[in-house]
DNA sequence: GCACCACACTGGTCAGACCAGTTCTCGTTT
DNA sequence: AAACGAGAACTGGTCTGACCAGTGTGGTGC
């Protein structure tokens, strides 16, 4: 039996904790590779694997020549990744558009309640505007969303929209703006 | 400006690829690192940084002296991972357990038109069992997943309830099965 | 004071080495 | 022929050192 503590999740723990207790915000730069490996007495190549793997999740960005520096992972890029891999074997665009209304209607509903009448214009400008379709459905619940407290939710829309983009190019319009803004007045 | 596309991303697209077209399914072998390598042209350090990033992810496990292989994704540990990482943040865990409600209420709206009787036994049991109640709320939406017909939502109630995991370690409060049962009677 | 350039530093990538496990092969033993 | 076992061949884990390509900086000459 062995320890099979790999050092690249040493170095994971080590980052964890280098943001946790001296402080580093989202931001800020981290200590190069070459110091993390010494700091760390693990070679850069460990480091860089670590790096690598939370740089996937979104956690940090790198620039060449400039540094590594975390990032304000509440973004949920994450879901990015897992959206991308659920979507790629379930994909029925059933599925989607189902999902997609149903987080709409929730960012509906929870709106209902704090919108500002100054907004329901706004709404109108949009719908009213010349932009594509998809454009004003984004720009729409985009100020909806902002109504709904729900961060993790708004950015699973979105994503959804992405991907719904990709599959289908056209359809969804019609939608019943109109009935939304009554209900929110 | 150059090509900012970093090899290890360029691996990860293979190794997408070698799932979608060569047909690997999960428990299925990869090709090992010294392979990859000079199939795609890189440097084994480049495949390891990409592999290391997706084990992160949980999409694959390594053995040393075995090789890498494709694992079950279907319940991420990268929640765990995200939520050792990122959040204290309660905001989140608000966020969350609205958006698993929101997935959860809509499953058993689905579920009410199409749910057999004789499931509505097996719901009972679950909840009657002397299991964790984790357990018990996983395999109780489990069953009225079935009927919501949107593996979409059911795959992203999941990661939720993962990522939720990660975060509180104590209990799935008084959830009101009771209740639920009565609706789908 | 300003412009410019060399140098130090940062990430990106590679090659090669060695260790430590597992698996396979093949000859020896029974 | 079957069972065994030693060793080769392979796998991942880690390290070192090298070089490239960007970025930042400080000093020099004007």
């Amino acid at each position: 039996m062995v320890q099979q503590v790999k050092v690249y999740q040493e170095v994971l723990d080590e980052i964890h904790r280098l943001i946790k207790e001296e402080g580093i915000m989202p931001g800020d730069k981290l200590p190069s590779e070459r110091t993390l490996a010494t700091q760390l007495n693990a070679s850069r190549s460990s480091v860089r694997e670590a790096l690598r793997a939370i740089e996937l999740l979104g956690m940090i960005v790198t620039r060449r020549g400039e540094g590594t520096y975390l990032r304000d992972y509440k973004s949920f890029q994450v879901m990015q990744l897992l959206a991308t891999f659920v979507l790629q074997d379930t994909q029925t665009v059933e599925n989607l558009t189902e999902a997609i209304e149903l987080l709409e209607n929730f960012a509906i509903e929870k709106a209902k309640v704090k919108i500002v009448p100054s907004e329901l214009d706004e709404l109108k400008r949009i719908i009213n505007s010349n932009q594509s379709d998809r454009e004003k459905h984004h720009l729409f619940f985009e100020r909806i969303f902002n109504y709904a407290d729900n961060q993790l939710i708004f950015h699973i829309w979105r994503l959804m929209q992405d991907f719904e983009e990709g599959l289908k190019t056209d359809v969804k319009y019609n939608y019943p703006y109109e009935r939304v803004i009554m209900q929110l007045e």
